[in-house]
DNA sequence: CCAGACATGTAAACAGTTACATGATTAG
DNA sequence: CTAATCATGTAACTGTTTACATGTCTGG
């Protein structure tokens, strides 16, 4: 799974500018991928010279002009050969669990900074997705249901884990004294 | 974080060779992070050529030579600074989410399949990290407690919901027949 | 006899980010 | 007047993977 894999998949049924996709990528896929506009643009540019999309030109007013692009047959069919690929396995790089690895290395409060600071992101990361949740829930798929439920599941354990360890840092302390 | 940031850390304690580091990766490191020979090794050589570490050749018997590297006190610093400056966001790239959410593209048993192997990835991942934790608690310190726990409480949420998102499926497919 | 562990390294290719450049409109 | 939103694009850089190259020893 790359990028161009991800724009073919949601050019599929509708189409889209380089802008509009990197909001998709900044809300609903926040939290199983991302790209910057630095990999959006060259992608698409390069997908349409290869015939997979086709670009159409829309003059706005007030507003930039925008070009959006569809997906062409070959486009469908290069879609249609990603999701008959393996599945790739997940990766995970995760500097706050790396910090967590080698919390010997500082100081205790040091620590319970980074903690508090994972609690907070979680505690949002979580709301956002519940509103996204309640927001998107009528016209999602099955499957789409599946993907969110496992993304609220993660971080929902995620957060427990911090705050739990936020618990036992605080008990080490208090023992050490 | 980067490469070399872990390496730094990794070496804090001991000094290790370019496969053992590797061996740490694919190990207790797994859950949320990874790297191959073809990042480990030039890594290691321009760490060297920057004094970060310093390098010693140990000739082994019926096994190939040793390059093993020990940190200095220049990459003593250089840690220091990685652990000072500031966390950088969790990065994740799920090509299976990815199959949820375009899940309408495909057939049901493209699905069940996916998820069928989902499910005994996760429960292998779950065995393992129960291992890991178990083999290794007597020298952990909290902090790497901590870590494991929130590995092992992401990979039970995610097994927990893919066990559901397996009986929507299965039930959805049923409704519909 | 063959697979896997042990061990290092390079070159080509690929994917991606960051920073820059441009510029109008709108809301506070 | 300032920040944010809308909108596209490039260039330099960074990081990383994959595949190749080499070779011994051990266990089944």
């Amino acid at each position: 799974m790359n990028s161009q894999d991800v724009i073919l998949g949601v050019l599929m049924k509708r189409k889209l500018s380089g802008y509009d996709i990197k909001q998709l990528f900044e809300t609903i896929f926040s939290y199983f991928y991302n790209a910057s506009f630095g990999t959006i643009y060259p992608t698409l540019a390069k997908m349409e010279k290869e015939g997979l999309i086709s670009k159409e030109s829309i003059i706005q007013e007030g507003k930039p002009n925008k070009n959006v692009f569809t997906i062409t047959e070959e486009g469908k069919r290069r879609f249609a050969a990603y999701i008959a690929s393996p599945i790739t396995p997940n990766e995970l790089k995760s500097d706050f669990m790396m910090r967590m690895f080698f919390g010997e290395y500082t100081e205790a409060d040091q620590i319970k900074e980074w903690l508090e600071l994972g609690i907070q992101e979680q505690e949002a990361e979580l709301h956002k997705l519940r509103e996204d949740y309640k927001r998107y829930k009528p016209g999602m798929s099955v499957t789409q249901e599946i993907c969110i439920r496992i993304g609220l599941a993660q971080v929902e354990a995620t957060l427990l884990s911090l705050q739990e360890g936020y618990k036992r840092v605080l008990a080490k302390e208090a023992d050490n004294q």
